[in-house]
DNA sequence: TAATAATTTTACCGATTGGTAAAGATTGCA
DNA sequence: TGCAATCTTTACCAATCGGTAAAATTATTA
């Protein structure tokens, strides 16, 4: 061991590509089949590695979910964030609809990720569904309903409009198998998005305007 | 063995209670962790029972899941067939959003179960979706196209329209636990009902009134 | 280039997995 | 009540699970 402290050691060229291509095995593992539902074996196969050899960069099956959960919420959180209360209303909701509806199109892996932790009761995440999420979501939800009694859009309970708009964007990704099933396969990714994006604009937008706008 | 057919033996009074205990078992345990993350031991200690009594009555562990999924299924499609062409279509959507609601509320499990077997990629009930399902919604799709046509509610992608249904109303079945944590516990589950009840007949009712009309 | 550090492989471990064989206990019925 | 059918238990099995030890190999650097 060289004398320089272990904790802040260089990563490797080789460390860092293989910690990588685990990682991207681990999520490709992990989120179809669940924390339980996974094997080390699967994932190393995935990242074309001997299960020692990965077990060299994470020592545990857990240590690999444990750090894509933690990659997954920051990213998670930030379309919420960035809702401005200074901004348009119904501009904002749409903005971050389209936002939600990206993330489901390009990242469904980590989607997946999330929703079968949740599905199976969150108990890796539980502090920060009940931390972070939350006291970001009681922030945003005063924002809302602000606009509803400035007559800005119509009243609603936001809670629950937060929870709507998760709820249809991330169908896209966690459902993915039974809304191709029922479109047929023949059309592209791109126009499923796109007429989703439009109806959810509709739906959304349309529907939440203030009463007597045009 | 008697010499009644052994397709039509009838079934003994404990069978019949050891079934039900055993499929009671399964799916408390199939809904929180999969199938594969789900184990034989598991769901006999559920059930209160040794592993190998439990397989004298189902011999493999699929030959429980498949059950499960094959009642869920039955139950899960009903009240999308109730949407009558000829009732009032705001009615109707709003009728087909209630009972959807109140399934979430009442089978949550069913509704985790499936939600599991979709996320994980369907390997069990693909054809299902591709057939049945699609046909259905195919069916239901025209209805709503042709109530947008003639005026009696707002056009829009009838497809996305149902997606939408299915996972606004299912996202309290499955993401329960995020729901919870961020509402607080401190609100009963009644509560929660209504709430969501009320929003998502003014997001869909509301919202998906014909242009025009008060 | 020699030595040292980093990486990979081989061989293995005890625990758990889904499932079986067969003996023992219980039940229902003639 | 006796006996066959049904049910339950005990004891097991091979395969797979998450993970380890340590030798063999490869890359880095003084």
């Amino acid at each position: 061991m060289k004398a320089r402290a272990a904790k802040t050691r260089r990563k490797t060229r080789i460390q860092q590509e293989n910690e990588e291509r685990i990682l991207e095995a681990a999520l490709e593992v992990f989120s179809t089949h669940g924390f339980r539902g996974a094997t080390i074996d699967q994932i190393a196969e995935a990242a074309g590695m001997s299960k020692p050899n990965l077990l060299y960069y994470f020592r545990t099956k857990d240590a690999m979910h444990r750090l894509l959960i933690e990659q997954l919420l920051d990213n998670w959180l930030d379309p919420l964030r960035e809702m401005d209360p200074d901004g348009n209303p119904l501009q904002e909701i749409r903005s971050y609809i389209r936002r939600k509806l990206e993330m489901a199109r390009d990242y469904p892996r980590e989607s997946r990720l999330f929703a079968n932790e949740i599905l199976q009761g969150a108990p890796r995440v539980e502090d920060v569904l009940k931390g972070e999420l939350r006291e970001l979501v009681d922030e945003k939800a005063k924002v809302i309903r602000e606009w509803g009694r400035q007559g800005k859009m119509a009243k609603c309970d936001p809670y629950h409009l937060i929870f709507s708009i998760w709820a249809t964007t991330q169908h896209y990704a966690d459902f993915d198998v039974q809304v191709r099933a029922v479109l047929g396969e023949n059309m592209s990714g791109d126009g499923r998005f796109e007429d989703a994006a439009r109806f959810l604009d509709q739906l959304f937008v349309d529907g939440l305007k203030a009463p007597g706008t045009s």
